[in-house]
DNA sequence: CCTTTAAATCATCGTATGATGATATTCTGC
DNA sequence: GCAGAATATCATCATACGATGATTTAAAGG
């Protein structure tokens, strides 16, 4: 049936392409979707090729590897040594409602959703992102947080409000559970938002 | 090491072995051991048979496949019926509290721990942990207890509980988050329970 | 007893996965 | 204009996975 490569095409034609290329791009945002939607181990880097167009060989070798791919697909919507200062400034009393509103606003985005389903998709199974998350609640965001906020205990406060936050989208996000995974953005940050307060606030013996 | 035996090394013998058989058991304990470490995608019928000391045929034969040994290793641990009419007797103020007690009492249960793990380790890629730790959230726990202990908007308040628990569990367990990893269970409870208690009575507009 | 069923291993099968060497094409620096 | 780096596909490779048919041994039931 192929004849003519009039336009039927299905022979891709061997080397590099005309023009500039964004195919690493294009195979980043493959990643990130398919990462997301699937997990470390549940996404193949066939089927992230396939979603891309482009050979699997490629894809393998673009960026180092499939661990390299994935940090890459992962990297951090945003740089926190920016968004803390400006978070934590403000009235004290509405500091997790501030820390609540950053957290939506990312989820709700669903350009940096992606990275962040698959960070916590694959938690229970890749080393990498474990220490991801971990990190972001430790050293990146959660700890600094409460610590420019002023708040005692910052290293439990910030524990216990990055699990506040994990859980909120696991239940919305990933298992999607009615009427929370329909819930107004502005409403979530309403309740939620007293939730963190009251964990930065309520008095911890020690 | 080897206990004594005649023809000390490496030929098991090829059909059943005398006496009764507790190797179904032993091949559960192993899975659900493997399960909670290493997730659904994580663990191999392979290693399994390995940690059980079995053969890796009897393995993907005893629970009906790979499945039927997951859906086996996560079975709940106690009977919703029973516990959840107990919890939620006692004084409306203090609900939070005791719905948190149970949570924790389960995680810390070494025994109960192995297929919580599991699950939420498993949430990410398997549709069977997807659904059961929804269904634990809509349909077995959380819902009715908020519904049993008289509070409004059961659905919602429930799936606020169910990712907090969740994520606590997350960053207690999985991730390890200290000091929250090290922290005292009645302190966890009085910590958690008090956050609890106010998803429970906070007012939700609509 | 003797037949049936359960328990256990062995030997594969088909498929999928991540990686890599080989090769073809285009772009860039000099 | 030409050497070399960057892009892209093709063709495999070794490995690992879950499943299953075949076979052997022990228990159970009449």
């Amino acid at each position: 049936m192929a004849k003519k490569s009039t336009d039927d095409d299905k022979s891709p034609r061997r080397g590099r392409r005309p023009g500039p290329s964004t195919t690493r791009a294009e195979i980043l945002a493959a990643a990130r979707r398919l990462f997301g939607t699937h997990g470390y181990e549940g996404t193949t880097l066939r089927s992230v090729a396939d979603a891309a167009g482009v050979d699997p060989a490629l894809v393998a070798r673009a960026h180092g590897g499939k661990d390299g791919l994935f940090r890459a697909a992962v990297a951090w919507p945003w740089d926190p040594a920016e968004v803390v200062p400006r978070v934590a400034a403000g009235p004290r009393s509405r500091a997790g409602y501030r820390i609540t509103r950053l957290v939506v606003d990312t989820w709700e985005d669903p350009e940096q959703r992606a990275p962040l389903l698959a960070l916590l998709r694959s938690a229970a199974v890749s080393d990498i992102a474990r220490t991801l998350l971990g990190d972001f609640i430790r050293v990146e965001v959660m700890v600094p947080l409460v610590r420019a906020c002023g708040f005692d205990h910052p290293e439990l406060r910030g524990a216990l409000l990055g699990g506040q936050n994990i859980g909120m989208a696991m239940a919305r996000y990933v298992l999607r559970v009615e009427p929370l995974a329909g819930l107004d953005p502005d409403a979530l940050v309403e309740i939620v938002g007293a939730a963190s307060q009251r964990l930065l606030t309520v008095t911890l013996e020690g």
